[in-house]
RNA sequence: CGCGGGAUGGAGCAGUCUGGUAGCUCGUCGGGCUCAUAACCCGAAGGUCGGAGGUUCAAAUCCUUCUCCCGCAA
């Protein structure tokens, strides 16, 4: 079976999924669609904002879908009448109906960022982070009507670096999964694709993360809020309270050998601000207060003390 | 028209409300002290106070507008 002969849909569409829809144009795939979500109000004075993969489709002359609801039966018939051998989808936002996952032969493929069972949902990268998990990977499977729940079809694993933040791990996750894909149509196209379930007992779960995900309990242990740190950064950000301000935190580091009452400060100069955790103390590299940016911690002091004993409320 | 904060020598900030000769903590350069230093002392350079327009005898400061940055909310 050649590529060129398999019609393809591709569903995506945070940065996330980019990687994965260059791998199949590079794969020779037969793309007759790109579904993406609707544009959306973004950013500061909510502008509208295409999606990444609109951009990237619209490059390559791909027919752009971005129905508001996939499951609403003129978005499936107009799916239907793409007449797609395959569905491709990574980090496309919605949930594919039943209607949707068995209108192509060869199913609906999904490329996700771990190594199921184990982190189903929206946030796996993040999660595996702050879960302090020193491995993770990318997981391809064919779809069914479950959250994350389909077969399995390729993995590919990877060890996450000790001081690495989600941004980092994103990134690179975001290669895997390319490869993954790749991989998985190699085996489609020679017809030696092998499906696995998945043991649920091993499974869980990585809900989409909040705002609040990000407020820093200074009572757990420097390791834990370090990795709340790296895990949530670059986004939503772990933060604490200064005085009354918001205060965000990044780049940190472990000092095992201080201690004092947890969330106050213990020193802090060019090398970075430490403060006392439930156990150990957090080194923190760069802090950033509302309308500011991020600084290093030796420009952060020259404009505003932080002696030690200060108090960071949470 | 979503809400709000900010732009001041190389860095980070104060000063803006209550207009009137630019300040703080660093950095840089020179000198001194010292076995020595990122420590300490003395001195110096470096800013059209984001851009444009206006009010005024006088604008970083008041008014209008533009550009860029950031936080919140999505």
């Amino acid at each position: 079976m050649k590529p060129e002969t398999i019609r393809t849909v591709f569903m995506g569409t945070p940065e996330f999924a980019l990687a994965t829809l260059q791998g199949l144009l590079d794969f020779g795939l037969n793309l007759v669609g790109v579904y993406t979500q609707p544009d959306r109000p973004k950013g500061r004075g909510n502008k509208l904002a295409a999606p990444p993969v609109k951009e990237l489709a619209l490059q390559h002359q791909i027919p752009v879908f971005q129905p508001l609801k996939l499951r609403a039966p003129d978005a499936v018939e107009q799916l239907k009448q793409l007449k797609p051998d395959l569905i491709v989808v990574v980090a496309y936002g919605q949930i594919l109906p039943k209607a949707v996952l068995e209108i192509p032969q060869y199913g609906c493929i999904n490329v996700h960022a771990s190594l199921l069972p184990k982190y189903r949902g929206a946030a796996p990268i993040n999660k595996a982070i702050v879960d302090g998990e020193t491995e993770t990977g990318v997981t391809t499977m064919h779809m069914d009507v479950g959250l994350d729940t389909g077969d399995m079809l390729v993995k590919c694993g990877l060890s996450i670096g000790a001081d690495e933040t989600a941004g980092q791990l994103h990134d690179r996750l975001a290669l895997l999964g390319r490869e993954a894909m790749q991989e998985t149509l190699k085996r489609l196209c020679a017809g030696e694709l092998i499906a696995e379930k998945q043991d649920d007992a091993l499974s869980n779960y990585a809900p989409m993360l909040k705002k609040e995900d990000g407020l820093i309990d200074w009572n757990r242990s420097a390791t834990e809020v370090h990795n709340q740190v790296r895990g949530l950064d670059p986004w939503p950000g772990a933060y604490t309270h200064l005085g009354d301000e918001v205060l965000k935190i990044a780049a940190t580091k472990v000092d095992a050998d201080l201690s004092g009452v947890p969330g106050t400060v213990l020193q802090a100069d060019a090398s970075g601000v430490r403060v006392a955790c439930g156990s150990g103390a957090l080194v923190i590299g760069q802090l950033q207060l509302p309308g500011k940016k991020r600084l290093v911690a030796a420009d952060f002091l020259r404009g505003r003390e932080l002696p030690p004993g200060t108090r960071m409320e949470f």
